[in-house]
DNA sequence: TTAAAGGATGTAGTTAACTACAGGGTCAAG
DNA sequence: CTTGACCCTGTAGTTAACTACATCCTTTAA
């Protein structure tokens, strides 16, 4: 695939997506005879992981490690069973926040649409 | 109350105030003879709302709006409750998407703690 | 064969939200 | 009457995550 056709695919631009190979958040994409970067399918799968994963609040140095251990899914690997136990955890607790923010927002809202 | 007091019980930096009063975000301090802040408990509520809504996802220039309203409560004004509605709808969408990457985390723990 | 569309590299600029000086004033305690 | 803990202003620096050039190369369609 090229940039292009991964950029329209997973709705961002060419530009996040050479970022993103230029800091070694995707796996690289292998060159052409013409240097041209070639794509394969798994990139738009990390790339759906990394905005899943930026929704729920991490940064791309945090995605990072995860995105690794992707690429080498050694069967058992405790550490990775522990880093996505963790960040769960840590979506438990965005989730919490989020449900806090709410009820406070819905008492305000109440409060102005009580009768006055 | 002076910006240390306000800063120690909103666990923000003094920097991050006095920022925050600078941007015109949190209502600013009175000021004593000396020129030294004083400010009003009101603060510490904003600054409470304002961690609230950053953790839901919210940007400053989006939390100034709701904390002006805040500010001047004009009773039935459908504007402020109209824009309560939008935040609790995008709090709600913070949600779901939170939860869908909890979904994608806990279908790859089990791939991995499934039997090898 | 040339023009458009896309590709490559490197570097610089942007935005948000802080964070850290530098250089000075105030005030209560000892 | 000085020391230490705060206070003030203004400005500059930082980090994350892009975003936008500038400059040049390759391929395909007319």
């Amino acid at each position: 695939m090229t940039p292009n056709d991964v950029a329209k695919r997973a709705e961002i631009s060419k530009e996040t997506l050479r970022y993103y190979e230029s800091i070694g958040l995707v796996t690289p994409a292998q060159r052409l005879a013409n240097g041209y970067r070639s794509y394969k399918p798994l990139v738009l799968d990390e790339l759906r992981f990394i905005k899943l994963a930026q929704t729920a609040g991490f940064t791309l140095n945090e995605i990072k490690p995860a995105i690794a251990h992707l690429q080498h899914p050694e069967p058992q690997c405790p550490q990775l069973i522990a880093a996505i136990r963790t960040q769960i955890d840590r979506v438990d607790e965005k989730i919490n926040e989020l449900q806090a923010a709410r009820v406070l927002l819905n008492r305000w809202l109440e409060k102005l649409t009580a009768s006055p």
